[in-house]
DNA sequence: TAGATTGCCGAATTATGTTCGGTCTGATGG
DNA sequence: CCATCAGACCGAACATAATTCGGCAATCTA
């Protein structure tokens, strides 16, 4: 992990979809080498995948909520119950009042609503706190 | 955006790295066809950009922590103020009791709390609250 | 219904991914 | 101090995939 790969890793996250050649050229390698360091880098999970940045907007979820979830329990056996809700992004356990901290994406405040109530039906969870999202100001990748 | 249009999308969140080929006979279509439905749904900005996710700590974002901000002006224009902050990788208006939501990610707690410190320095925050990750149950792509 | 539009297929062409032999460099240890 | 080894790179060859395009069929539009 030097500084041409942090530097590989910066610019495949602003654009996986260039060249080896000018990847490589950018960051002063041939193509071949590039490929080498970029095959190693998914090879030790530093890079988990390539995939697409879409609009949540123009797939249908438009609404953005995230929700703190108080529980009467222990939650750390609890991801699959989380993940079951299609429409949670993120689920984390969290320090602090709360136990869980889950990001939501959902068509209307309606199926916002409905989330919660299949939160609520989550073996020890006793309470929920959503926040709704009025305006992103920006989601980015990580800095390097 | 029809039923293939929706399939698409989801390969590619999924591994944005196969072949049109291989998308094509996944959803029915030819390389050719499946090339000119993905690149309509660029255009249209459906899909936004190709990227690679990357694992936090491997890159020297070990730590995790959602960011409560409180706020006694309208912050609706902050939002560079914000994203000169390179540790914020979100950054959000909402509604309720604070003003702003921000994701940070960093090294040590102890670069989370300068961060804290930068956000205070910010026209109009008058506090935070810090809500810190101590695990991370699931992070993924959107619903189709 | 004629004409225009859209979406698709399949093949030709171009560009890129991927592999490999050979070279160089720095580290190891005798 | 020198021989050996491992790792990383380059450049070229080969294999795949991206991209373009003519032609056809289905669907609108006037």
């Amino acid at each position: 992990m030097d500084d041409i790969d942090r530097a590989l890793v910066l610019r495949l996250q602003q654009d996986a979809g260039q060249s080896y050649a000018a990847l490589g050229t950018a960051v002063g390698l041939s193509a071949g080498a590039t490929h080498e360091r970029v095959r190693k880098l998914r090879e030790r999970g530093v890079i988990r995948r390539t995939t697409i940045d879409v609009d949540p907007a123009a797939v249908g979820s438009g609404v953005l909520a995230y929700v703190m979830v108080d529980s009467n329990a222990w939650m750390g056996e609890s991801g699959d119950d989380f993940a079951a809700i299609p429409e949670i992004q993120e689920a984390h356990i969290i320090a602090g009042s709360a136990s869980v901290l889950v990001k939501v994406r959902t068509a209307s405040t309606g199926q916002l609503q409905d989330v919660l109530r299949r939160l609520y039906a989550i073996n020890g969870v006793s309470g929920t706190h959503a926040t709704v999202v009025l305006e992103t100001f920006f989601e980015r990748p990580l800095p390097l």
